[in-house]
DNA sequence: CCATTATGCAACCAATTAGTTGCATGTCAA
DNA sequence: TTGACATGCAACTAATTGGTTGCATAATGG
């Protein structure tokens, strides 16, 4: 989980990622190019990929091909974000609470 | 983007998200209750909560109550999983070229 | 076999981060 | 006004990170 979205957390591998999502099966090499760092910087950005299990690999000779895996994405959205839509109503609860007691004769000063 | 991943790429954070999905409008004391760590670490990631807009704040008084928002979740399903779900398919396709590839008299040796 | 290509590993450096402590500021209640 | 409470700000340290370079290893093609 902390995996996913450290992965995540940063440009440079969401691009690699959108990479993959265009054409999967590219290899390191093909991964570099473009990109403004040298070859062993994208190689640690995949295995960050990697170790969060957003990209699997399969070795072809010398060549290592990457894919994009979705699966953690999925994990994601059910075990936060499905969550977390549910809050919207809840929030809108705790606003009209939160009103109603400032309706209450006891003024609300706001830091200046 | 990159500042809700960061968010949510901590324990505690997530923790902290935890706690005002159960109840909004804590303030920040009321949140340190039963952390391990100061104030001021609990003060900065709630900061950092709040640049990723995940947490809005409603100053009541000398009383600061944070209350979850649930958008930025909402942005990134929408902007990045559901755009993800779709290689799915398109990840068979590519193992099914993959394996077709494999199957040509070309011995596909694996590193030790 | 030899040269080339594709990758991995390790050391290193600059910059950022996570957490601390100390003190300042603003608000409430008596 | 005074004292207590809730928070903010700044400085500091230890640990982590993002990137580099150099060298080692394995596979391919002639």
């Amino acid at each position: 989980m902390t995996d996913v979205f450290h992965a995540l957390a940063d440009e440079s591998r969401r691009l690699l990622l959108d990479r993959l999502f265009e054409k999967g099966g590219q290899s390191l090499n093909d991964l570099c190019e473009g990109f403004p760092m040298s070859r062993q910087g994208v190689a640690k950005h995949l295995g960050i990929l990697e170790k969060a299990n957003l990209v699997s690999v399969h070795w072809q000779g010398r060549s290592k091909l990457h894919y994009l895996n979705p699966v953690p994405l999925g994990d994601i959205v059910h075990r936060w974000v499905g969550k977390f839509e549910d809050v919207r109503i809840a929030a809108l609860t705790d606003f009209k609470d939160q009103i109603e007691e400032d309706q209450k004769p006891k003024q609300e000063k706001r830091r200046a």
